[in-house]
This record gives C-alpha cells, sequence and structure tokens, in this order.
DNA sequence: GCCGTTTTCGGCCCGACTGTTTTCAGTCG
C-alpha cells in the first residue's frame, strides 16, 4: 500500500507551506487529506480519479497528485517546493514551542535551518534580541530540544494506560467533583503521545496545585487557572483541564478528540445557527441548550451518541447521520480466549491452573495453543508431546462442568511455508492457530506466500499476529496486506487480533478492512501468564476502533457453535 | 485546497497559556 507513503508527502508538503506562511486553510487541506489517506483501507495506488475524489477531502487537484505520484514515483509541486525551503527546515517543526514562524525568522535572520546549529546559537544567546525573542524564549527552546533527544515518541497503549490510572488515583484526593481521562486514551488508541486528563471541581486553584504536586511530576510545562501540563517521570507530557460540573460532556467531548472529530461537530453545528466549545452546545447568540452530558452534544446536533473509539472522523459522522452505527462489541460478549500457552511449552502454568483464571473472569472455554517444535527456544512441541497434551487435556475436559478446553497449538509457518506439524497430528486438533516467528527479513513476497501457505491449508483455523510488529521494538514485517486478506476471504480462514499490548495485531485500520471483506475475527491474548488473560481489554478496543461488532468476531460464539465454525473450513463446507 | 438543504465563490472550529508585549501573536491541542 502506497496510503502512508502519500500521507507523509502530504504532511510533508504542509510543513513547507507552513514556513512558507501559506494560507492555513489550504495547510489544513493537505493535513485533513493525508490523515484520511492513512484511515483509508483501500491501496489510493489502485484507486480511480472518481474513487480519489470521492474521498473526503480530496478534489481535483489532490486527487491528481497523488495519481502523479503513484505513476512516476514523485511530484512535481513537492519537488519545487524543497527548492524553496531549504533543506532540513521542517526538522525544525518538530521542536515543542517552535512553530512555522520563528522558525522563518530564525532562517531568514540568522540561517538557522537545522536543530543542531539551533541548540548552538540558543546557548549562546544568540537568539534573543530577535523580534518577540527574550530569553524565555531562549530557554523553552532548548527545553524543546531536549525532550526531542529523550525521543517523545508515542508510547504503547498498555505501558501509558495503567500509568494514567495511577494518576487518576492520586488526584482524587484533591477536591475534584468528576473525573475521566480524555485524548487517545479513551479512544483505546494503539499508542499514546500524551495524557490528558479533564476535572471538574468548586477549587480549581487547589486541583491545580495538587496535580503540579504529584509524586509522579518531573517538570512542570505550563501552569493556568484551568488547564496545566506537566512531564512526569516518564517522560510523558500530562495536561490536566478543569471545568465547572454544568460544563463537564462538552469538556468530554472536547478533550476526547479526535481533533477532526470535533471539527466536523463544529462544523455541522455551525450549519445550524449553534456554536459547541469546551464549555457547551449554544443556540443562537449564547443561549446554553446542553453541556453537563457528553451525549447532549449529539443529542442537539441531531444525531445518536457515536463511542469514543470511533470518533477519528473516518466515516462515524456520515454513519451517525444515515443511522448506521455498528453496534459495538464489548469486552462481556467475549465468551473464551483462542490463544493460550501452557507450562508444556514457554507458559507459565498447568493447564489447570489456566482453566481457574479463566472461569474466575467469566469465560465458557479457552483454547490450549502451545508453540510447536521449531520454536525451541520456548520449548516447542513435537508431534509426539503435542498428542500427549491433547490426552491431558481430554482428561481435563471430562472433570470439567460448564466450561471447555479446546486443543490446539500455535503451529510455526516454516520460512519455506510449510506447517511445523504433520499434517495428519493437525488434523486431530480442534484448533489450528498459525503464525511466523523467524525469517523476519525476507522479502516481502515471500513473507506473503508464507501466510498464504498456511491460510491454504485445511487444518489450519487462524492466522496469529499476521504482521509481526512489537510496537516501539520492532516493526510490521512486509506482507501484501491486500493478497493477505483476499486469501483468508477465499479459505475462509480467521484472523486474530492478538491483544498483547506490544502487538495490538491485526491494528484497527486493518480490522476494519477484514470486516468490511466479511473476513472472520477472532481477539486473543497469547496469555503466557494467568494476568495477561486481562489484556483481553486491549484487543477488544482495536475491534471496536476496527467497527467490530459481536457478530463479527468468533470467540463470541459458544462453545458447539464456535467449534462448528473452526471445522467448517477443514470439511470445505464453507461458513455459515 | 476543499466544499455546497444558505453558496461554484467565499467561506473554512475554538479557546487556553506563554512571552513579549502595552493589546497581541505564536503555539498547542
Amino acid at each position: 500500500m502506497k496510503n502512508q507513503e502519500i500521507a507523509k508527502l502530504f504532511n510533508d508538503i504542509a510543513d513547507l507551506l507552513e514556513i512558507k506562511g501559506e494560507n492555513p486553510f489550504r495547510i489544513r487541506a493537505y493535513r485533513k487529506a493525508a490523515q484520511n489517506i492513512e484511515a483509508l483501507t483501500k491501496d489510493v495506488a489502485e484507486a480511480s480519479r472518481d474513487e480519489l475524489t470521492n474521498v473526503p477531502g480530496i478534489g481535483d487537484d489532490l486527487a491528481g497528485k497523488i495519481q502523479e505520484y503513484v505513476r512516476t514515483g514523485q511530484l512535481r509541486f513537492y519537488e519545487d517546493l524543497k527548492k524553496e525551503v531549504p533543506d532540513g527546515l521542517a526538522v525544525m517543526l518538530t521542536v515543542p514551542s517552535l512553530g512555522p514562524k520563528t522558525a522563518k525568522l530564525l532562517y531568514d535572520k540568522l540561517k538557522v535551518k537545522d536543530i543542531d546549529e539551533l541548540e548552538h546559537l540558543a546557548r549562546e544567546h544568540r537568539l534573543r534580541g530577535l523580534p518577540g525573542i527574550q530569553a524565555k524564549t531562549e530557554e523553552n527552546i532548548l527545553k524543546g530540544i531536549e525532550m526531542i533527544k529523550r525521543g517523545r515518541e508515542r508510547q504503547p497503549l498498555g505501558r501509558v494506560l495503567p500509568i494514567a490510572e495511577d494518576i487518576l488515583r492520586h488526584l482524587k484526593k484533591a477536591p475534584i467533583k468528576q473525573l475521566s481521562l480524555a485524548g487517545s486514551l479513551r479512544r483505546w488508541k494503539d499508542t499514546i503521545k500524551d495524557i490528558d486528563i479533564l476535572a471538574t471541581s468548586d477549587n480549581p486553584k487547589e486541583v491545580m496545585r495538587s496535580f503540579v504536586h504529584l509524586p509522579h511530576v518531573k517538570d512542570i510545562l505550563m501552569q493556568g487557572p484551568t488547564k496545566s501540563s506537566v512531564i512526569i517521570k516518564e517522560d510523558i507530557q500530562v495536561d490536566l483541564r478543569v471545568v465547572e460540573d454544568d460544563s463537564f460532556g462538552a469538556a468530554l467531548a472536547y478533550f476526547t478528540g479526535s481533533k477532526a472529530h470535533n471539527i466536523r461537530l463544529r462544523e455541522m453545528a455551525v450549519r445550524q445557527g449553534l456554536k459547541i466549545n469546551e464549555y457547551g452546545i449554544f443556540r443562537g447568540d449564547d443561549k446554553k441548550v446542553g453541556g453537563k452530558h457528553e451525549e447532549d452534544i449529539y443529542r442537539v446536533l441531531g444525531l445518536p451518541y457515536i463511542p469514543p473509539e470511533l470518533r477519528e472522523d473516518t466515516g462515524e459522522v456520515e454513519a451517525a447521520i444515515e443511522g448506521r452505527l455498528p453496534d459495538l462489541i464489548e469486552l462481556k460478549n467475549i465468551k473464551g480466549d483462542l490463544h493460550v500457552h501452557s507450562n508444556h511449552s514457554d507458559g507459565s502454568h498447568s493447564i489447570e491452573t489456566l482453566v481457574e483464571a479463566a472461569i474466575q473472569r467469566g469465560y465458557e472455554y479457552i483454547a490450549i495453543t502451545d508453540h510447536s517444535k521449531g520454536l525451541g527456544i520456548a520449548r516447542g512441541l513435537n508431534e509426539e508431546r503435542l498428542l500427549d497434551e491433547k490426552k491431558e487435556v481430554e482428561a481435563l475436559n471430562k472433570k470439567l462442568k460448564g466450561f471447555s478446553l479446546i486443543m490446539g497449538v500455535e503451529v510455526d509457518i516454516r520460512s519455506d511455508g510449510h506447517m511445523d506439524i504433520d499434517d495428519e497430528v493437525l488434523s486431530r486438533l480442534d484448533i489450528v492457530v498459525a503464525s511466523i516467528h523467524s525469517g523476519f527479513r525476507q522479502s516481502r513476497q515471500q513473507l506473503t506466500k508464507r501466510l498464504i501457505s498456511a491460510m491454504k491449508n485445511p487444518c489450519v483455523s487462524i492466522i496469529a499476529h499476521p504482521t509481526g510488529r512489537l510496537i516501539g521494538e520492532r516493526d510490521a514485517y512486509e506482507v501484501d496486506m491486500d493478497e493477505f486478506l483476499r486469501v483468508a476471504k477465499e479459505t475462509g480462514t480467521a484472523i486474530e487480533i492478538n491483544a498483547y499490548p506490544l502487538r495490538l495485531d491485526l491494528n484497527d485500520t486493518y480490522s476494519k478492512r477484514a470486516k468490511q471483506m466479511g473476513i472472520p475475527l477472532v481477539i486473543s491474548t497469547d496469555t503466557h501468564i494467568t494476568n495477561q488473560f486481562d489484556y483481553m481489554a486491549y484487543g477488544v478496543s482495536i475491534a471496536r476502533r476496527g467497527w467490530l461488532e459481536k457478530t463479527d468476531v468468533l470467540n463470541t460464539l459458544p462453545h458447539n457453535r464456535l467449534i462448528k465454525r473452526l471445522k467448517a473450513k477443514g470439511d470445505r463446507k464453507g461458513i455459515t
């Protein structure tokens, strides 16, 4: 897919236009288009001109630019633009507190065009004296550079959420009435840049004081009467906003975002003679018609409530208008976990212990899917040990009431595309989860071929963590996702949304695409130790962000129907 | 640069905080 590439191109163009001081709405058009292309499930390289202009935010001009880029591998307009704006100047925009105006000023007056030079001049106090720049600005620029060096990239949701919840627990000691996470955390985005918190209080001043004095805080970025920002020890920015109780809903909607979603709502509001801000929704001049509850905003606009996970302006507003919002899957719909490791391979617990933990979580079943022999490091099972495990599972199953163990394996897809366990043995299992654990550096073609050969094996029920990404540690390996999804559909193979916080693989965008194509999905945790069963919430959040409903996910089915579905593939009876 | 139950031209979301200013521009979300 060229989508990411083109999105980056448009964002780069927007940066350059900003430095040039171009019309801000033109700049916004590029950013908007970039964002929509990024979220698009269809490959723009294969889209017709009509299909392109049908994408919101893409008109004739940008469609032409996309086609030029797809056809020639570059864009004349961008190449010309780069000649006008010196190389590397756009990088300066990554410094917090330094925007396009200042970057341009620094270049015009001092010929500064990269961050090292900027740091040097700031240290020598040679920036001050320029219009609008004094000691404090110099200091802030140095602080910003410091932050970049520490690396403020996005962090995995699973790492940030527990920290955020701990901050909430501490904040509750302040005189607070209502308290909520907002921002991308509340939308359950898979990576998080900063933690947004909203509170209501009769004594905002005291809340702000408590906030900046939390034990987590390393540095205070700003502190105002209703809004403060700090950096915590984990190098994450935390923003706290305090409003009155009567504005809680409006503020929550506002701070949950996404920005693009909010802009859509506000545009709708303006057309209806309404105005939305963080204090409420207003008719005409200043008559407040809602804002205490988040639902007010949507109700007054004539829309059904849109869940936070959908608020990305990727079609949810249109769906709301047309009354076709999905009835999103919920954690409580999940009836069992289909990817679980025991101490037969690299898990920490006996199968009995896993069963107890699963029952505690209200599950009806789990699948035992230990590694196959190719994964020596994980004490993977050969055919013989696998069949021994099967006997143990069968014996346990006889003793269990109201709970079922499903006997399976996580079979390694070898580098030549063969399964690491004999087909005859695979066919005797209830479920076969196949995945790639080696040869990540193979070509896109080879990797795609391996996945396809696994899906064409009638014994393989599910492809686990299909792109192999580990957020912040390892990029997804190269797979032709179009081809992968097409074959999944053709063979009736289910695809896993792996809920392990560093994986979250499939991601939200591809989950949505898989759903649209009618491919069955499962949500599994890849549990190696019992408390990892709780990662299911992260998997469900990806599913919700992918617009999935209960009926799109196989492990919402009761045990007998699940087994039928899984067997249907091998019998080539099709999926019902 | 996009877009249209006000519009094919003239609009385009809204406000807090900071620093450098004597009333506001720049940045951010």
